[in-house]
DNA sequence: TTGACATATTCCGATATGGGAATATAATAA
DNA sequence: TTATTATATTCCCATATCGGAATATGTCAA
């Protein structure tokens, strides 16, 4: 095995910056690909081939009309993520004190 | 350009499902890695991979006693992921309708 | 110093990625 | 039919991944 795949679940398929640009993009609306393209300003090829791991982990909806896609968000495919980050929420306030020298040591040794 | 390292940002992180098992286990306590082991039954240099990945991300802090390595959740760092999914909520309900018959579609292609 | 314990690192292989460019497919219009 | 529009797919490459096994590093204790 390798990592794990794009296509494999949510969490995966949006890991990728660009991928959840595609899903802020289209928001509550259904939007052909081309709508898509304008929107964002990409070649339309990588705006396909995202819309098509979306696809496939089922975080987009497909229906066909003539000539054009159109493309709409399943919010419901977000809820696992949801729910896992959900209960850790309540924790913020109390690991904000140690936060900043934390991520003052990652900066250093990226440097 | 190959795909977004893991140590990129959180939402990479937390992609691969044994790095958010790993933060499961710690919860709110401070684990050593020792101890994460023994709670998961992984092979320790599973578990410190994984703890090094969440530890670049800031996922994680590390506090040395003794031969020992302490690690901790920074929960702030899961604030992007829980802000990005969030507003996506109140639509669950909305899609809902249309979810089975997509997840069905995906299954039957699985096949 | 030597040994034991706790943890991290290195080396390996198989695998899949995302981007770019080019091209294929599909549907409509002329 | 042919041309045009809308979208998907293929081919290529450089890159990182995860897991396993083995090994290195660091720290304490006798």
């Amino acid at each position: 095995m390798a990592r794990t795949p794009t296509t494999y679940d949510p969490f995966n398929a949006v890991a990728e910056p660009k991928r959840r640009q595609v899903l802020e993009a289209l928001g509550t609306q259904e939007l052909s690909v081309n709508e898509i393209v304008k929107k964002l300003g990409w070649k339309q090829p990588m705006v396909s081939k995202h819309l098509g791991v979306l696809k496939q982990v089922g975080l987009v909806s497909e229906r066909r009309v003539g000539r054009q896609r159109m493309y709409r968000v399943i919010a419901e495919r977000l809820k696992p993520i949801y729910e896992w980050v959900a209960p850790f929420e309540r924790y913020w306030s109390e690991s904000y004190d140690r936060l900043d020298e934390v991520l003052q040591e990652i900066q250093k040794k990226e440097k």
